[in-house]
DNA sequence: TATAATTTTTAGTCATGTCTAAAAATCATT
DNA sequence: AATGATTTTTAGACATGACTAAAAATTATA
């Protein structure tokens, strides 16, 4: 069994992987990420290196195992279950879960999360469009596309957000983007990026930076 | 806010201090309860005593304050709520659901636990008969008796356990017994303090010592 | 390639929560 | 009231997980 801090590592290295294509993620990569400093980092590091969950050489930094990925999409699981519990079942937004399923991804008891996810009727992504992991940890692979990369013209349906933080969140449920909205590019400024989108048969101007969080399903 | 080990003295001393009827909780009741050494015992109620929970004085055990007592039947409502839900909603057993309350308690998040309060209904007991506090901390007496204290040719419902340890629970369920059965006492074994009850229109023997966990509304 | 900047590790400290062993206080018994 | 038993506290240690400051290694720059 793993400590909340320990999985609380887990997680940050794996999701420091998916989407950083290096091999060895750095200890301030993790540090920065936790928002604690590169000291305790590798003491972390060396406690998960004894235990297995990782690779690690000095000056080299550190690899998840295969034992360290399912460990890993495990949390992942339990996290986005909650997640979608706390929004189907009890009200919360999508800008509201991340903080609760921070601390329910470590409940420990496997009744509880397979339950959950029939209870829940095994969803396959929580409210921010992510994938839930099976119960063996295998998790599909979504095809999508950052709405900043679509050109003039093009339209899809939005399937996902990149920040989950509640400013963002928050300030897509005022323009009226939701996950399921179908969105078309009217126009593309090359300047700054910006976007001139069609949605709901509204068109709305949106920045670069916001078309950098959202995914788009074509 | 309280550490997940703070709050569990604090809700143990509540405990003892409800059916104990004695002013000050002893440190080594208070250790026997979490089971841990009295010395831990001592650490822990300075520095509860520092925080305003408890009153304590060298050698005179420890009582709960005004704020030590709203805590205590915060977590009581948290716990008591996540069991009803694990019973009603997951398909736990009432022998199976302790464990995860002793975990999910202490999820810090108000929205969360009232939001639940509200899926579930307003639940008033949890599955093993024990009343839910409200979120002032008001907690309604339910007047029951040990099946234990009834005479002979006496009956009544069953409303409640007092062990709920998962051996006697599941003893129970091999039995029949559950909340809401009726039971009468056909006939009491001075000897050795063992009943015969009538049960679905079964009789039934059963020992003192379960009868002395076994809480009976008349 | 030497030097500077940055990153990473080490050494030492601290807070929390636990423990054992010993001392002190209280309680029970005669 | 004295003695013995029990309870409680203290003293000192340890594990976990964090920190700061300094040293060591790596990477970037001239
Ligand atoms: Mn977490
Ligand atoms: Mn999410
Ligand atoms: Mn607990
Ligand atoms: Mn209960």
């Amino acid at each position: 069994m793993f400590s909340q801090s320990e999985e609380n590592y887990i997680k940050a290295i794996y999701h420091l992987a998916v989407d950083s294509s290096v091999k060895g993620i750095s200890t301030n990569a993790i540090a920065k990420k936790l928002a604690t400093k590169a000291s305790s980092v590798t003491d972390m590091i060396k406690k998960l290196s004894e235990k297995k969950v990782v690779v690690y050489k000095k000056y080299q930094g550190v690899t998840l195992t295969d034992f360290g990925k399912k460990t890993a999409t495990n949390i992942i699981r339990k996290h986005r279950l909650w997640e979608v519990f706390l929004v189907e079942k009890l009200n919360f937004s999508w800008d509201e879960v991340h903080e609760v399923a921070e601390q329910l991804e470590h409940i420990k008891s496997p009744k509880l999360i397979n339950e959950l996810d029939i209870f829940l009727g095994f969803p396959k992504r929580d409210p921010h469009g992510d994938p839930i992991p099976d119960s063996e940890g295998n998790l599909q692979i979504i095809e999508k596309s950052l709405l900043a990369v679509l050109n003039k013209g093009e339209e899809g349906i939005c399937v996902g957000v990149d920040d989950t933080s509640s400013e963002f969140l928050q300030f897509l449920d005022k323009q009226g983007i939701a996950l399921g909205k179908r969105i078309k590019v009217i126009e593309k400024e090359p300047f700054d990026g910006s976007l001139l989108i069609q949605l709901d048969d509204k068109e709305l101007s949106i920045s670069n930076k916001i078309a950098n969080n959202l995914y788009i399903q074509q």
